[in-house]
DNA sequence: GGCGGCCGTGACCGGTCTGTGACAAGCCCC
DNA sequence: GGGGCTTGTCACAGACCGGTCACGGCCGCC
């Protein structure tokens, strides 16, 4: 993994959620492959060299589970992160007793993932920059860690970013002066289906807004596109 | 999928919605062919290859969810863009469970099926370049960004086009040099069953003239076909 | 159990985008 | 050249959307 991009494999029988995150984590520039069940997974596993699995804990003919004990008793050490179906919390306990690196609870958001991937990968590889560069956003003087969710504003002002608040902020902030709608958003912060009402997004952005905007009543990163979403701009923009 | 133009199955007991669909899906090259309810729908899918079906979940015999399920039982796991009437919000999470890969409420503005249909096809493809197709729109010295709304004139002006303006606009685009009438505008922008009336047209059309034509008396670029409807080029050109 | 932070929602307000009608101007055909 | 229809243009009203606030529930922590 040193040189080239992270490969990631992907198991999971839903192939549509398994196509999805693939296509993310593409875009964040790793490298995908997906497999549909156990057996297939062990195969791909065994062929090649990965960086990291990304694995669904309930699948037609061999769980996740198997596919992570025999992967261990092989005595490969793959990091795997676990995805398991609401509410089967056994699974986690057994998840990372049979020896996966951390797990997440379907349904999930994507930026979720993404952030685990990233994280998991850090840890076991000594960081990559490129994904270690994401996790800080610059704009206007202002400064936000998203590993620490620590925020320094413009005027100096600390503070601490709650988790959406951050995760919104990212999700704007990796699609740089591009509209995102509000349906993006919430797919990409609160998951595939959890949908609170966009009244939610609007105070969230009050709030960004509050903290980050030298005057929030004439934004000049976080700006609103009437009847679609919203756009950020690193650069400041006073364009009404 | 790879070589040919991909095939799209439309689904749908409202022949005209159906037709209207394949015909806008033909003009952006795809192959399409149309079924009027589950039966059917299950029939063609048997029978021939599908790069993507368009699925109605309301119909008589056999309603799309029913169809989704008895095709993923089957393991084909052909691409579905779910169509569903307005309202029922649990249709978007009983399709996404079912194993859709989408969802449209109706009624929906045709470049936005387009849109989603395109997007599907590319994440199923390979998702090799994400780049957009047409993001951006060159004429006469003006430039617009369809990611930002973002627009600069000839004279160096910039401003930010309304959703609506950006859209008609885009959709004379597409067809650079085709004439596009005023129920196709329609169509295309507002969607199939909400018609204002096309002086509403004649006003935006009249919005970007004023923004983008050195002279808005003799326009170089968005032309009025008398009777028929608008027609733009990017090239310049002197209407006759 | 109480407290505080976080998150989601409803209500209200204000602004702007959009749609429409009226009228003027053009075009076309007779 | 005139009538009729189509389009250009303007100004206005209202719908819709987003900004904002305040409240309530939930959860975790003390």
């Amino acid at each position: 993994m040193s040189a080239g991009r992270s490969r990631v494999l992907i198991v999971d029988d839903e192939a549509n959620l398994a196509l999805g995150i693939a296509e993310n984590l593409e875009l964040e520039g790793y490298e995908t492959a997906v497999a549909g069940d156990g057996v297939e997974a062990l195969e791909r596993l065994r062929a090649e060299p990965w960086d990291l699995v990304v694995l669904d804990v309930m699948m037609p003919r061999k769980d996740g589970l198997t596919v992570c004990a025999e992967l261990r008793a092989e005595e490969n050490d793959v990091p795997i992160l676990f995805l398991t179906a609401r509410g089967e919390l056994d699974d986690r306990v057994s998840g990372l007793e049979a020896g996966g690196d951390d797990y997440l609870a379907k349904p999930f958001a994507l930026k979720e993932l993404l952030l685990r991937v990233a994280a998991i990968l850090r840890r076991r590889s000594g960081f990559r920059e490129r994904v270690e560069a994401q996790a800080m956003l610059s704009f206007g003087g202002n400064e936000v860690d998203f590993r620490t969710y620590k925020g320094r504003a413009w005027d100096g002002d600390e503070h601490h970013l709650t988790h959406k608040e951050a995760m919104i902020l990212k999700t704007l902030g990796d699609r740089d002066g591009e509209i995102v709608s509000r349906e993006e958003i919430l797919e990409a912060v609160w998951g595939y289906e959890v949908f609170p009402s966009t009244r939610t997004i609007d105070n969230f952005i009050v709030r960004l807004r509050k903290r980050f905007e030298r005057d929030p009543e004439q934004p000049a990163h976080v700006h609103t596109v009437r009847g679609v979403g919203y756009r950020f701009t690193s650069e400041p923009e006073t364009t009404a």
